[in-house]
Formats: structure tokens, C-alpha cells, sequence
DNA sequence: AATGTGTTTGCACGCGCGTGCAATTTATTC
DNA sequence: GAATAAATTGCACGCGCGTGCAAACACATT
């Protein structure tokens, strides 16, 4: 009724409300907000006072407009069949929030290119984008990387030839050599190389490290087929065709696979069409190490990237603690299960 | 060399630069960015051309700031064991961002409480927050809404009864009605109910409204045991601990789960650890209709959530198309397979 | 009390764009 | 061709906060 003073129309409140209220100064109360700045025990407590019972929260849209730092990182997935890509979410988003920094979430599936969506996430400056997917080729990346505006490009859980990005993924060629000399030990000796994608960069994958390795080893190499993504049902199918096509089924006794969303589907084609047992007359080793391959009806024997390790790297190159390396490695480890 | 007009040390290039090329005021080019802005086919052209050469892009950040409306909508989730939650994050992503909209994605696993999530959420002036989680209370809903700030707080596949929020979600009462008929009219007459955690809001969920049903039509209610999370592993163990309680096996002829998360786990208790089969000796019954469940190995009998559509309905809401419902229900749709 | 050191605080300016309206240009009509 | 309507363009001001520095203050020392 009476005078009800120049308050907004809406309830926005602001750091100068607070500042109003508390008897300081606008910056005194941001600064208070912020978490080693300079400023008194004191007026940090009046500051917070006024801010709880005016119900204030620095707005980070103007900050980061004005500080041109945004912490907020795009990550782009385009590989959503694959179980992996959640347990990575999890981990990621996890990570990255206890260090202050949000995700961006964007869905390439429906881009021909990626270009298009960094082009977005460099509309809102992300401090960098994350590429999680399979769709990127090199070329690509180069493009996106020449309109700039993204000041980081950080390929995860694979690796990119680009030399202006930085990838963060496990070791995959010390991981295919331990799974080769475990399936060797093992006394397997007819492998079929189940792999993915092949359209992706040229990148020395876990399919040239297992069939090159076996190749040094035995002087042959072994069979492989792949699969248009990274999808179970994808698998089981390309599975089923292969032994469709080659009848004789005694030419395998071990379908070392990409990663586990194909072991799944392998494992399935196995025992569901081919009606044999696994691991008796075919074995399964996958990669990943995802919750599914813990279950009691698969018991996948694979390999589990140090995705925790993964994500604290990422967040040191974001925070650039650790500058320029194009490549940052991290060794995993052999989960054995019973599927091999 | 000679003279390099007074540009940005580094390279933002901004609105007024393409401005002073394309030799129209900067309004004049942000109209040109905007879909159905009053501006003329040639100016927009001549912006246009200016901008490609400057590889110019309007700053959202900027503009979310200025226009207070970010185009950003936050993604709330705690339940990543959940494999549906991979689904929903790729139809919704990929729904948003067709309409325009970006996804800020927030890991809740951590927080007691979805407050500080929220609250983070807002500070980022997020258009809305989804919850998609299980861990949120209508209590802490409510404290979240005190704070104000965010615009709109909306509940995806679940219902809420807190008045201030929007629930988008499958007619779970239809649904479970359906399966109800169904599971009756092929026969089984012992089922039990495998649901999820019991900590939630107290909304007329799926259990309930199966057991009512049920209770009924017999006279009886069903017995129900309760996983603490949608983890097929922990259904595993809790169907495993169920029947080593209960060793009369003949008393369950179908398990009835809240989801396919759960019921994967159940197929695989009563197969690796009871050594049954499914359906011939225990049927299973679930709902989302994940991925897996059209696997080679569960086909699982299950019920699907009409994604898309309700994907399509949170938009509507975010657009303001369709104000003030405070529930949005949507049909799904019983996909028999051969687990029930 | 004067000097010096270290700590707090305040401030001018800018981040890049939106809003609403007024000025200007272009199209239309008789 | 003048008058009127319609389409297009320009602009002052503000969104909420950060940066870097200078002024103000506190405290210890001689």
C-alpha cells in the first residue's frame, strides 16, 4: 500500500538489491559469492544475510556474458543404442558438476555432420565441447574448428588425429594386447573379430591392434565382421548372418568383440539362434565392462575403462591443469567373468 | 599490414561488425538471425553474405540474458541404472533441440535433495526444469518452487501432486489396467508384483492400481516385494531372496514388474538362479518397452510409453501452447512378446 | 603521531543483444 | 503525382555481473 520502493515488476532479485540491504556495495556482494575473493568475514556474513532472506543467487547468464568464461561444457552423443553411453553420462555429469562445471547435453544421431551442432554449443560458450560419439569424422572436426568459438575440442573415450583436439580415452592398443594374450593363454585359436563402425576417422582402433597382434602371433588373420553401430540387436543379427553364411561352426571358438554392446548381441545370436553354449563352444570377451555384463545371464568376461580416471583427466584439461597434450591415456583392466 | 580497422583483439566477432560490413545498423542484423522478423529479403541477404565471411553467430548467451528467455531446458535425473533413462534422454534431446532448445543436463545422484539441483538450475534461467528422476519428493518440490526463479517445473513419465507443477506421463492407471486384462485373460492367476522404490511421492502409482485391480477381480491381493532402485541387478537379488523365502515355487506364475528394468533382472533370477523358464514355468510381465526387452533373450512382454508423443507434450508446454494442465496423460501401448 | 604494509571496498566501463517505439522508406490507391 | 497505408530500419536504454585499479581502511612499527 504505503511506499512499496522501486522494486522490480517481477521478482528478480538482484546483487544491487542485496547490496541495498546489506549497506554495501554492489561488487562487495558478488565478491562475497565468490569463493577465495577479497573480502572481510564480516561483511561476507552481512552479505549472505541479506542475500538468504532476499532469496538472491549470483545469475551465472551475466556472469559468464561478462567474465566470457561459462563453465559449461557440451558434451555431443550420437551412439545412444549403446548401454555404455549412460554409465559415461553418469559419470561424466557427475564429475564435472563436483567441479563446478554443467553439461550441455546435445543429440547428434540426426546431423550429417557434427559441425552444425558445435555451432550451436559455440552459441552458448561452452568453455569446451565434448564429443562422445562415432559420426565425427576428422574432416569435420577440422571444420567445426576453423569458425572457432569453441576453445575446446576434446574427443572422449576415443582418439582423433586432429592435432587441435585433445583426446582422452583408456589405452585401447595395451588393452587389445592384454586381451589377445588372455584369449591366447586361454588356448583360444579361431577368433571372429565382431567390430563396429568402420566409417569413423582412421584411427588405430582396437580392431587393427587385436587382428595386427594375432597376425605377429599365428602368422593368419583372423575373420571380422562389423556392425553399423554400436547396437545389440545390431550384433546379434550380423552374428546370425556370419554363421548363416559360413556354416561350418567349429571355425570359431572365441568372438572377441569391440565393446560389450556387441558382446551382448553376440552372446545372444550364440545361445538363442545358434542353440550353442557360452563360453563351451563360443566364447565372448567384450570391452567396456558395462552393468549388463555383470548380470547373472551374461557374465561377460571384458574390459572395464577407468572411466572415473577419465573424467578427473577431463576436468584437469578443462581446468587446463594439464595443457597441451593432443593424447591423454589411461590404462584399464581385465574383467574376467565366465564368457571366456 | 597497413591498416587493421579497430578489431577485437581476439576474434568475437559481434553483431556490429557484420554491421559495419553489410551497411546496416546491428539491429538490422540481428533481425536478419531471427525466423519471422520484419526485415527485407535484400538486407538480409547483404547480412547474411556479411556474416558468412565474418563467420558471424548471434551470442545466446547474450541474448538469453537481454530477452530473458535462454531456449535451455534442465534435465533432472538420479536413476542412471535405469536402462529407459538412455531412451528418454535421446528422445528428448533430440525433440528439444528440433524445437529449438537446448538441454542442460544435471546428475542428481549425488544430492539428498533435488533442491540444490534446482537452484543451480536457476541460475542458469533455465525456461524449465524436467524431473525425471525417482528421488524428489512433492516436499522438496515445493520448498524448490518457494525459491521461485525457475519458470516452470515439470515432471516427466511420473505424476506429481504438487499443483505448482506439470506432470507429463503415461496413463499409468490405463496401463496397468490393460496388462491387468491381459495377464487374467491368458490364464494366470498367481502373480507377483515386483516394484520399485517405495520412497517416492505417494501418487496412485502402478503398483496400486494393479493390486486394487487384482484384489478386485479375486478378492485377493497379490504379493509385492520392493527394489530400492530400478537396477536390474538388485531385481535380480530381490526376486532371488524372494523365492529362497518362499520355496512353495508353485504359488507364482507370473511376475508383474513396474519396469523392464526390473523384469530383466527377474528373467534372469528365474532362469540362471531358479533355473526355470520363462514364461513356461514363471511368466514376466514389465513396461517401458527398453531395448533390450526386444532382445533375442528376454523378449519380454511389456508396455510401451508413448515417448515421442510425450516428448512432443513437454514442448507444447514449454511453448506455452497449452497452458495450465497440471496432468498430461498419453496412451502407450501393450507390445506382447513371448515373455508373458 | 607519523609511517609503512597489507587488506577491503568502491567504481567506470564493457560483455552482446532485445524491446518498444519513432523515423524512414517503399508500396498502394485514386 | 499526391496522399495514405504498410513495410522496414534505427536507436536509447537496459539485462546482471566482471575486470582492473585506485581509494579507503586496518593494523603494526618506530
Amino acid at each position: 500500500m504505503s511506499q512499496m520502493e522501486n522494486q522490480r515488476s517481477d521478482e528478480t532479485v538482484t546483487a544491487d538489491d542485496v547490496a541495498k540491504l546489506a549497506g554495501v556495495s554492489r561488487w562487495t556482494v558478488n565478491r562475497a559469492f565468490k569463493k577465495d575473493a577479497s573480502i572481510s568475514r564480516k561483511s561476507r556474513e552481512k552479505v549472505m544475510g541479506a542475500a538468504q532472506t532476499l532469496g538472491y543467487v549470483p545469475d551465472l547468464l551475466a556472469s559468464s556474458l561478462a567474465s566470457d568464461r561459462s563453465n559449461l561444457v557440451c558434451l555431443l552423443i550420437d551412439d545412444f543404442a549403446n548401454p555404455h553411453k549412460l554409465v559415461m553420462l553418469e559419470r561424466l555429469t557427475r564429475v564435472l558438476r563436483k567441479n563446478g562445471l554443467d553439461t550441455l547435453l546435445v543429440n547428434t544421431s540426426d546431423e550429417e555432420d557434427t559441425s552444425a551442432a558445435l555451432l550451436n554449443a559455440s552459441q552458448r560458450r561452452v568453455d569446451a565441447a565434448v564429443l562422445i560419439g562415432i559420426q565425427f569424422t576428422d574432416r569435420s572436426l577440422a571444420t567445426a574448428l576453423g569458425a572457432r568459438r569453441v576453445r575446446k575440442l576434446i574427443v572422449f573415450a576415443r582418439s582423433s588425429e586432429n592435432p587441435d583436439t585433445i583426446s582422452i580415452c583408456c589405452d585401447d592398443r595395451a588393452a587389445m594386447n592384454e586381451i589377445t594374450d588372455y584369449i591366447v593363454e586361454k588356448g583360444y585359436r579361431k577368433p571372429l573379430f565382431l567390430a563396429g563402425p568402420q566409417s569413423t576417422s582412421a584411427h588405430l582402433g582396437r580392431k587393427e591392434t587385436f587382428l595386427k597382434r594375432w597376425q605377429d602371433a599365428f602368422g593368419a588373420t583372423p575373420d571380422f565382421v562389423s556392425v553399423a553401430r554400436y547396437d545389440p540387436q545390431l550384433a546379434y543379427d550380423q552374428v546370425v548372418g556370419y554363421f548363416a553364411d559360413h556354416p561350418a561352426l567349429n571355425n570359431v571358438d572365441i568372438i572377441v568383440c569391440e565393446n560389450d554392446a556387441l558382446a551382448v548381441g553376440a552372446v545372444d545370436a550364440i545361445r538363442t539362434k545358434l542353440g550353442l553354449r557360452v563360453p563351451e563352444d563360443i566364447a565372448v570377451i567384450g570391452f567396456d565392462d558395462i552393468p549388463q555384463a555383470d548380470s547373472a545371464n551374461y557374465k561377460l568376461t571384458t574390459y572395464r575403462q577407468p572411466l572415473s580416471a577419465m573424467a578427473e583427466g577431463l576436468v584437469e584439461v578443462l581446468k587446463g591443469t594439464s595443457e597441451n597434450e593432443h593424447l591423454r591415456h589411461f590404462l584399464g583392466k581385465l574383467v574376467v567373468r565366465e564368457s571366456a
